[in-house]
DNA sequence: GTCTATACCATGATAGAC
DNA sequence: GTCTATCATGGTATAGAC
């Protein structure tokens, strides 16, 4: 834990700047995925020459896991900044609509399945891993307390629901919606939030 | 439209290639994805010289085109050897559960999302096109006659339907559940089916 | 710490002998 | 039609000047 501190100017300066490579790799990521994604764009959407990228972050695959961890330390805040007064149903709800609308601004990575490069380096990267063994903790408490109070089926296992939340917040049938240009895109993530919790019958 | 003929032991032998090629571009597709795959596991997989791959497919791309066509084929296939008397809803669950069998025996190539680069040679790809223009048109019947039977809610859009089970065909909460080792392939087929039609509450 | 220039490597694609 | 050997490109990563 840092201690709130006054930073030096350049000490700022550093800050500013490695958050606008993350946030240039973050769009990248979500638009064209991790292999897809060259250093050479990163570097000109951020406005800098290639190998000042590796001065602040020493390859590529690190590039990425710090745009994940910022992912889920801004869900993280998100699901804590719930009021544990609303049923957890309704929570949920809120997380993937959440969850949802940062992804059609462009700024959801999918998270990374089987089949991509990226997944080897985030499990040996211990900050990233822990992360998300405290969200998928938070979330599988509250699918837990949904099913008590009669909210979710319970029927299902918890990791199961959880998986499928988390599959939601990356579902393609969105991109296909919002290619059609027929739908808002609030209309696109009431669909999907109708579909994920209701079902198609 | 082929004439059914006696074929000669040549064309025969080339034929049982060919197909020989396009199983292990399936495989290879599922499991890794278009832009991950490389002509050199192709021609491993097979047996045979990167450069003879060349000789039967001209690109990297025709090749993948090949793989989704045949998908698309045998689906269409199968879509069409279901009975018309069980209602629409059932053969439209059969249909998913056929989708995710063939995914579990890592035979589903992912459909191309926005993110690919096989995305682009596809859509220029007339036969690809075409089949999928017949496959929509098949579920969209089928969507809208649940819909009149009350199977379906009425107030989600066919497209919506369509891209939902297009989307839970690829879904990759079945490769998480799968990589947890807890549950069999047909226990994980029954909670995505569940979770698609019924939904999570 | 930023730049230009480059090393080094993997990959898609091809040439040419058999 | 299949092979071995090779090319051209584009990618990650680094060296060295400022």
């Amino acid at each position: 834990m840092t201690v709130p501190q006054k930073l030096s100017f350049k000490q700022q300066q550093l800050i500013v700047r490695e958050d606008a490579i993350v946030d240039a790799v973050n769009g990248l990521l979500a638009k064209k995925g991790y292999d897809l994604m060259t250093m050479d764009e990163v570097a000109a959407e951020v406005g800098i020459a290639k190998a000042s990228l590796y001065k602040h972050f020493p390859s590529k695959e690190a590039l990425a896991a710090a745009a994940m961890i910022r992912l889920l330390e801004n869900t993280l805040g998100y699901v804590r900044s719930l009021s544990a007064d609303i049923p957890a149903i309704a929570q949920l709800r809120a997380i993937l609509q959440w969850a949802l609308q940062v992804r059609m601004q462009g700024g959801l990575p999918t998270l990374p399945a089987e089949n991509t490069t990226l997944r080897d380096g985030l499990i040996n990267n211990m900050k990233y891993v822990g992360k998300v063994l405290d969200l998928n903790e938070l979330l599988g408490d509250l699918i837990e307390q949904a099913k008590k109070e009669g909210a979710i089926r319970a029927d299902l296992p918890t990791e199961v629901v959880l998986f499928t939340i988390y599959a939601r917040s990356c579902d393609p049938s969105v991109d296909y919606l919002k290619m059609m240009g027929q739908y808002t895109d609030v209309q696109i993530v009431d669909f999907l939030l109708l579909t994920c919790f209701n079902g198609l019958g």
